[in-house]
DNA sequence: GCTAAATCTCTTAGTGACTAAGATATATAT
DNA sequence: ATATATATCTTAGTCACTAAGAGATTTAGC
């Protein structure tokens, strides 16, 4: 085999094996949203309070991607389940920031110490040269996705007709 | 700082990379369900079809971890939109064998080019060899996921009183 | 072979999270 | 001051989901 084709079926490999472990990522999510019993956009947002602090209401929507309404309900069901605080901006009464209750969040975070457990597992594998590595790849690998996720966004903006097209026999109604 | 201090904190860079880059992974398969106008949940099983061939309905709900009812639902919006096709099994005919339609599901997969373009630019600052270890470490990182999976569903069949209690505050209703 | 139990998919009724549109409150610009 | 913009919430309606069980077929026990 040459070269480069040893190096294309490493591609594809690698490319699928990603798939696979990411979907099941999807799914360690949805099990732990399932446990705490709780949506799945809510333990998303969760995620998002715990990864940049204080946010407002309207950048969950940004990075979620759901609506403001969708948001309202979202931090409804949290507050009331203790796992956030609702505190109005003093500076700009219109925004409402939102942020954890570390008490009652830790109780979420438990649910991740098998997933943790097991990263530590795997890890323990790799010099740390390797997780260097590693660390470089998922740095670089998650602006890659960024990227691709507005360009694909982008295609969205363009109008329908203009796109190329998909012809889905009209799916939705 | 010690050696095994610079190592811990590595790990904790890595851990939160790691999540970043899997938070936008979802984002991106949302995207596309949103662009190509199908559930997210009818995503999740054209994935699971691609990379599992012909399968039957049942195992499209164990991998999912939907009801064979929503299962049913799925499958009928995908046959509807001519993404796939339903098959009976002639050896067993409660069975239904769900398959892609490759012609039409192709154009779902084009709305992957943006993400495998990124990929490619990605991987391509990676040696053979460098290439290797990732995909070592995805495959185990995949194997540690599921592992993890079934060990928080375990705790899911453990019945409420014995869990390590959440004390969520009643969530839901 | 025949009946009972098991297995697989589909159906039905009901529910909860979502969107779109607009209401409300506050801030900024002219 | 008034108009426009921004941030969140409200409301009505929709869609995908679950739970429970029906229908069809297969497997097991006798």
């Amino acid at each position: 085999m040459s070269r480069t084709k040893a190096r294309a079926a490493l591609l594809r490999e690698l490319e699928e094996a990603m798939r696979r472990s990411s979907a099941q990522g999807v799914l360690y999510g949805q099990t732990v949203a399932n446990v705490a019993g709780i949506a799945n956009s809510d333990l998303e947002c969760m995620d998002i309070l715990y990864l940049e602090g204080r946010v407002t209401a309207g950048r969950l929507a940004e990075v979620t991607g759901l609506t403001t309404g969708a948001i309202t309900g979202v931090v409804d069901r949290l507050e009331k389940a203790g796992l956030v605080r609702r505190e109005r901006d003093e500076k700009d009464r219109r925004k409402v920031f939102i942020s954890v209750v570390p008490e009652t969040a830790m109780k979420i975070g438990q649910l991740y110490v098998p997933m943790q457990q097991a990263m530590e597992k795997v890890f323990g594998a790799y010099s740390d040269e390797e997780l260097r590595l590693l660390l470089r790849f998922a740095t670089e690998g998650y602006k890659g996705v960024l990227a691709a996720t507005e360009a694909l966004k982008g295609l969205l903006d363009t109008p329908p007709e203009k796109r190329p097209d998909l012809k889905l026999k009209k799916l939705r109604r």
